[in-house]
RNA sequence: UCCGGAAUAGCUCAGCGGUAGAGCGGGUGGCUGUUAACCACUAGGUCGGGGGUUCGAAUCCCUCUUCCGGAGCCA
């Protein structure tokens, strides 16, 4: 008999059918039995009726514990109770393992306790929404991608040096060449990538020594970096806020149960989906301070101004055209106003903050030699990127997206680290 | 790194100077419609480590460790 999945009971009213899957919780009644059965891609009630079976089957059913597996045949029908609900009829049982003590319960539990057990935490329900949203995040930033011309072009994940010099890097050693890192960003060899294929995106690990310790951060966390050539400032802020609006439509209609268990308000995600709005950084800065903020011009937007910056607006917010002193040095100077430069960062509704760091790149040799001169950066490590301005130069722009960052905002949950399998924060590496 | 908070049963917590408690989970029994099911009984603890104050410390003080929340930095 072959294998029957739970997101596909629906089709199979009346016919016996197998199911292979684990216990997520089970209630008795006497001659009643009633098992929350889970596959994997769904979740269902299966009845067993002790009269309707046999007596040793029914009594090896009795045992089962929290989290054992199972493949049980059985007849799916209407739920005698709930509306457009099935259940399973019970016919038949095999156990394939009787479950220890199951650590986690049904009550509440500390984050220390579950992250310390993440390896069994990503079976509860709304761990199992989460990384299922994940994965359609991620195909669906894959897909909008692809449908754009855009060549899936993988960045190093060990390098040389730094990619932005301030933050902090892994550090490792590699063979006689030195010191190695873990990269941070994909970005400066996705410039070289433009120059071949037009149109790149990479998306994979990237790794951030930085100590933070907040509810928004991750040591390694998963990101991806778009670079087109031929785009300049605008259009790259229009390509980011269809990508994200493709990504927004996706979970929503490809994700209605986990969006259900992890009770996330559509209506909110569903009136993002709409133009999203530009401010310059000026005027930002403008705004917030006439709601109290004590931001000045030539700063960064901290948490709460970016809470306060997109209170009472239902879509994401690009800041645009930075002061140049507190963003990268590969980032061109408006030819408008030579104080700021062509980036922008989007910053998503509901407080969940930035999402996206992009910008238009320098593409003339020289203004970008004397930038990274002035940082003092090792320009002898850095010379096949300047090739880049000296071979066929031309008007380029990309951005980044955090996967996590976008996946938690799209599902709505507190802290990032629910939305990643196994997070990698300052304080913990276990599991 | 800085500023707060916490550590008591497997888990979540109450107790805050006078010999250790609850709910859940575990075990045993009961129940034909349960939805973190319910009911009865039951087992389970050097109160994070070390030091001090006191007739007496889970409770007060010092110190160490671990964790949580927030800030900065960023995606």
């Amino acid at each position: 008999m072959p294998q029957v999945f739970v997101k596909d009971v629906k089709n199979h009213l009346g016919q016996e059918i197998e199911l292979k899957g684990w216990v997520r919780n089970i209630r008795s009644s006497g001659k009643l039995l009633f098992i929350q059965f889970r596959d994997g891609t769904g979740d269902i009630q299966a009845v067993a009726f002790k009269p309707d079976m046999d007596e040793e089957i029914f009594e090896q059913a009795k045992r089962l514990t929290l989290e054992s597996s199972l493949i049980i045949k059985a007849v799916p029908k209407l739920h005698e109770k709930l509306a457009d609900t099935f259940e399973l009829s019970v016919k038949d049982i095999k156990v394939v393992q009787y479950a220890e003590e199951y650590p986690i319960g049904k009550k509440e539990h500390g984050p220390d306790f579950l992250l310390s057990n993440r390896h069994l935490w990503i079976r509860s329900s709304k761990q199992w929404a989460n990384l299922r949203i994940r994965h359609t995040v991620y195909y669906a930033i894959c897909d909008f991608l692809n449908q754009n011309c855009f060549v899936r072009f993988d960045s190093p994940i060990l390098t040389p040096n730094a990619c932005e010099g301030t933050t902090t890097l892994f550090e490792l050693d590699y063979f006689d060449e030195g010191k190695a890192y873990l990269s941070q960003s994909g970005q400066l060899y996705l410039e070289t990538g433009i120059m071949s294929l037009g149109r790149v995106y990479d998306f994979g690990p990237v790794f951030r020594a930085e100590r933070s310790k907040t509810r928004k951060h991750l040591t390694e966390f998963w990101m991806m970096d778009a670079e087109a050539a031929y785009v300049e400032h605008d259009e790259n802020m229009q390509i980011q806020e269809d990508l994200i609006r493709f990504v927004i439509r996706a979970v929503l209609e490809k994700c209605q149960t986990e969006l259900a268990i992890l009770e996330r308000d559509i209506e909110t995600l569903k009136a993002a989906d709409a133009p999203f709005k530009r401010m310059t950084h000026y005027d930002a800065v403008e705004y917030l301070q006439s709601k109290g903020s004590e931001i000045t011009h030539g700063s960064d937007l901290g948490a709460q101004d970016e809470v306060l910056l997109t209170e009472g607006s239902p879509v994401p917010i690009f800041v645009e055209r930075w002061p140049k002193a507190i963003k990268a040095f590969y980032m061109k100077r408006d030819p408008d106003n030579p104080e700021v430069v062509l980036g922008s960062d989007l910053i998503a509704p509901e407080g969940f903050g930035e999402i996206i760091g992009g910008s238009q790149r320098e593409d003339d040799h020289d203004l970008l030699l004397q930038r990274m001169q002035a940082e003092k950066m090792p320009i002898e490590q850095y010379q096949w990127f300047l090739d880049l301005r000296k071979y066929g130069s031309v008007p380029h722009s990309g951005f980044g997206i955090g996967l996590e960052r976008l996946t938690q905002w799209m599902s709505g949950t507190h802290h990032i680290r629910e939305v990643i399998p196994f997070p990698r924060m300052i304080y913990r590496i276990y599991p």
